[in-house]
DNA sequence: GACAAGAGATACGTC
DNA sequence: GACGTATCTCTTGTCA
């Protein structure tokens, strides 16, 4: 006997998907689509699998037992297709017309219906089928009842136990529901933990069996994931609730109402002729049949919709939180568009008459030096702001900005901008030299909070209480259909850019007092406030690429590194993909079996980093292979193929972006391309440093580093006497330290011991820890540890200081640099040793390289500023933590040698000489 | 269901 | 320790 249970609503959406793009219209405009699918379905199945018995499912109108325990459920659910709505009934007629039964009981849904009938059947000696596409009948299938699932191409997929289990790699189908409950099932709306698919969620499944079980051991999990599961563990318990199908509803199976019988041809045929299934009516053969008795509905009355309802009546409503932040809406204020030329020039003029002014752009994209002004606004006074639209066409629109060149060029007076730097750039390439005094409201707060965000939405919510226009409602959400600046119509933009000028302003008037405060004025208006400047150029100047050699190189290492993917497939025995660590782990450890113990990375995957190859090397000529193909393909990938990409087609040159307000220790960042991490200890990646040559045959690649700068602060900040003794006397740092450690003369150092105190040396200024040191070294923790102890003995001071700093950081809740620079730490207190000691290393590391990073900034403003003075064509280009590069002009040479020395050696003052060495040469490798 | 975009993880370059 | 980038893998949203 086979019984089959049909989904009538997941076939009926199913049916009515797939017709979408092209659905069946007839002559009358109705779309049969659902009712044409649903039809073939039904009649496929009728002649493919010729049941014995039949029934078909439909969900009840109104709410379910479901609705009731969890609202969203409801809310969230869209409405009904009005197609659908309309198909339903005449789905019914059809289905009555066959004889089939229908099955429907208030407050169940259809497959808790299935559920239920299944079981009852089952046990009656049926074999039960379930035909719907929903994953969720995994959970119901055994011995005798399976899920028939239709696939595209009218093709059917039958599934038993294993081959549930297979597909989700479960151990029991029970698991089903555990797994929808934690992955969510948009179709059912369920919501299950955000972040977890079906692969994590078969993950966890494998290693915690049950979401109840998951839930006791969140203190197993790590990072994004934990926190995931933890903060969604009430929702994870309620999809769990969601999913589970019951099998107890009230309604009793009944085997004779079931069986197949005939369909009613004539009323089928009315139905068909109705909605002109012509097909359908041709396919129906024979003579008309005697109309069969009405099907009877099985299904039995649902429980009173009583008081049962409060059983699950969900908690109060949540209330939604409207937001009190004041906005556009609910703020008086004067904005303008000035778009006449008089009104230009009167505003031009005003404008200069001023103190200050804050002022923004808006452009047509997000590279300052290839985006074009669509538009810029200034403000002067709270509340108050003036648009002015610029045109597309390159000589209109210059003629539009020389209105406000001599207010921006103006040496007296101060500009305010958020991010300013892209403001000036993009000013730049039409004329105007900005100049003045200047206050960027990301830089200020960047000083006030280093570890916060620094957007100006962001700042205003938090501290003006005020929510800007956001940009998504003028140019549209994220994603490829966003629009660009320059097609917003110009009230919109007027008002979006007015008010960028004017929250501006009012950030300026907050911070401000906030400098003050926190006493770094200084730093932000004698540092910070004049590097944007030389930012600008530098980030304008560019460097130049020799695209020849790296096209060369390009060539020799892609065919290299194909000749290793074929060598190593062979070593391995198997094709993958080498770029992935999970293949290269699972060829390693499961395929070869190298190695017994493997460390796993926190998804549970080998780790196969560079370290753990390495000490993998001599066990199979494999792993070699790969250290070397990852070696060259991430010179290849990540710099040679990339750098050309990135060239500036009207300059010809890269041009970075330096981000003045990304890093928590004050040190400037690069992107686009990161030209701070250009390749320099293997010889392989020097080749890159030699394509980075100065503009032309008559220039020269000058470059300027500070020697041991960090352990130089360091030695001042401690006053630590031997550090200081050692630096006085000129000898080498890392040598002295070792000889000072082992209690030897520097003469009998040897270059392993060396090597020590250098990562010694390194590892105090990165504030790395005992076990931090002994990774890097490859030592045994406990030589690790004596090393430390060595180094401490050997500098007293050091020790002092390192105390010092995290009792400062314990009173004040912050350390900061020689130029008062501020990081907060409030994990000083943790009580979790880990995250305290994360943040006493950064107590010590802060100061030490965020002076270094202070001293730079000021070496590169005072270089900057006597290039002007003295006239000077050559330019800086790069900066990269402790050093300073530079496009020398002929005849140069020796002025800006002497010039950058000079600025570089007495940006301050310390206890030990700052040194800087230099070179030059016609590349950046042969500068150094 | 197929596809694209986004987010996370991993690895690795520099200081 | 800090940073940015490339790549793979998985999730999520969109369009059917």
């Amino acid at each position: 006997m086979k019984l089959f249970l049909i989904d009538a609503y997941a076939l009926i959406y199913r049916s009515y998907y797939a017709f979408l793009k092209n659905p069946r219209i007839n002559s009358k405009g109705m779309n049969t689509s659902a009712i044409f699918g649903f039809i073939n379905s039904l009649e496929d199945v009728l002649k493919r699998e010729n049941p014995t018995h039949i029934a078909v499912a439909f969900d009840p109108k109104g709410p379910t037992f479901r609705h009731e325990a969890y609202e969203l459920y409801k809310a969230q659910r869209e409405e009904t297709p009005e197609v659908i709505r309309q198909s339903v009934p005449i789905i019914k007629d059809i289905i009555e017309a066959y004889n089939i039964p229908i099955l429907e009981v208030p407050r169940f849904e259809a497959d808790d219906v299935i559920g239920t009938v299944s079981k009852q059947a089952e046990k009656e000696g049926f074999e039960v089928y379930m035909m719907t596409p929903d994953k969720d009948y995994g959970q119901l299938v055994s011995e005798h009842i399976f899920m028939y699932r239709p696939k595209f191409g009218g093709d059917y997929e039958v599934m038993g136990v294993k081959e549930v289990l297979n597909k989700y790699s479960l151990t029991s189908v029970d698991q089903v529901i555990d797994l929808l409950g934690l992955m969510g099932d948009s179709s059912d709306n369920i919501p299950g933990c955000p972040g977890v698919g079906e692969k994590t969620a078969q993950k966890l499944l494998e290693e915690y069996g049950s979401i109840e079980n998951l839930l006791e051991n969140t203190d197993k999990l790590k990072g994004a994931l934990q926190k995931r599961v933890t903060e969604n563990a009430e929702q994870i318990r309620f999809s769990k609730f969601l999913a589970t199908i019951k099998t107890d509803v009230p309604i009793q199976f009944d085997a004779m109402k079931c069986v197949r019988e005939k369909p009613n041809e004539t009323r089928l045929t009315e139905i068909y002729t109705e909605l002109e299934f012509r097909t359908f009516i041709n396919k129906m053969t024979g003579e008309e049949k005697k109309p069969a008795p009405a099907p009877q509905k099985v299904a039995a009355k649902g429980p009173v919709q009583g008081n049962l309802f409060d059983l699950f009546a969900p908690e109060e409503p949540s209330v939604p939180k409207y937001s009190t932040l004041a906005s556009l809406k609910t703020t008086l204020h004067i904005y303008k568009t000035v778009d006449s030329k008089e009104e230009m020039a009167k505003l031009g003029r005003f404008l200069e008459d001023q103190d200050f002014f804050a002022f923004d752009t808006e452009t047509d994209g997000i590279d300052p030096l290839t985006a074009g002004l669509v538009g810029m606004s200034f403000a002067v006074k709270e509340n108050e702001a003036w648009y002015v639209p610029v045109p597309a066409d390159k000589e209109e629109a210059a003629k539009i900005v020389a209105h406000f060149s001599p207010a921006l060029q103006n040496r007296k007076l101060q500009k305010i901008g958020q991010n300013i730097k892209f403001d000036i750039i993009v000013l730049r390439k039409y004329g105007v030299r900005v100049a003045g005094p200047l206050f960027d409201t990301m830089i200020a707060h960047y000083l006030l909070n280093p570890e916060l965000r620094h957007g100006m939405d962001y700042l205003a919510e938090t501290y003006l209480k005020y929510k800007p226009v956001p940009i998504s409602q003028l140019i549209g959400p994220k994603g490829k259909n966003q629009l660009c600046m320059r097609d917003v119509p110009l009230a919109q933009i007027a008002e979006y850019a007015a008010e960028d000028a004017d929250v501006t302003l009012k950030l300026k008037n907050f911070f401000a007092p906030e400098l003050k405060k926190a006493g770094i004025e200084s730093l932000f208006f004698d540092i910070e406030m004049p590097l944007i400047y030389v930012l600008v150029e530098m980030e304008a100047t560019g460097v130049k690429l020799d695209t020849v050699a790296l096209k060369q190189s390009s060539e020799e290492l892609t065919a290299a590194l194909n000749n290793l993917e074929k060598e190593i497939y062979e070593l391995a025995g198997v094709k993958f993909n080498i770029n992935s660590s999970k293949q290269v782990g699972e060829v390693l450890f499961e395929h070869l079996k190298i190695e017994e113990k493997a460390k796993k990375t926190k998804t549970g995957s080998y780790s196969t980093s560079e370290d753990i190859l390495e000490k993998m090397r001599s066990k199979h000529p494999v792993v070699g292979k790969l250290l070397e193909y990852r070696g060259l393909k991430k010179l290849l990938s990540t710099y040679i193929d990339a750098l050309p990409e990135l060239i500036n087609p009207e300059t010809g040159k890269i041009h970075t972006s330096f981000n003045q307000t990304v890093t928590a220790t004050g040190r400037l960042s690069s992107t686009n391309p990161n030209l701070q991490n250009i390749p320099i200890r293997d010889e392989l990646g020097r080749e890159i440093r030699k394509a980075f040559i100065p503009d032309n045959e008559d220039c020269t690649f000058f470059s300027a580093d500070y020697s041991q700068i960090e352990l130089r602060i360091m030695a001042h900040l401690s006053q630590d006497e031997h550090m200081i003794e050692a630096f006085r006397s000129g000898a080498d740092i890392h040598s002295a330290t070792a000889a000072k450690i082992y209690g030897i003369p520097v003469e009998e150092v040897t270059g392993d011991m060396r090597r020590k105190a250098k990562t010694a040396n390194f590892g105090i200024i990165y504030g790395i820890s005992v076990f931090g040191l002994a990774e890097r070294l490859n030592i045994p923790r406990a030589e690790s540890k004596e090393l430390i102890e060595g180094y401490f003995k050997s500098y007293p001071g050091i020790r002092d200081y390192m105390d010092e700093s995290i009792r400062i950081a314990k009173e004040k809740g912050y350390v900061e640099t020689i130029f008062k620079r501020k990081r907060y730490l409030p994990d000083i207190n943790s009580h979790n040793a880990i995250v305290r000691g994360y943040a006493e290393r950064n107590a010590i590391n802060a100061p030490i390289q965020g002076s270094a990073a202070d001293i730079i900034k000021v070496a590169m403003v005072r270089i900057y500023n006597r290039f002007e003075e003295e006239g000077l064509k050559s330019k800086m280009i790069l900066q990269v933590h402790d050093e300073l590069n530079f496009n020398v002009c002929q005849d140069e040479q020796e002025k800006v040698r002497q010039i950058v020395l000079e600025e570089m050696e007495n940006a301050i003052q310390l206890q030990v000489p700052l040194i800087a060495d230099c070179g030059e040469g016609k590349n950046w490798l042969e500068a150094h």
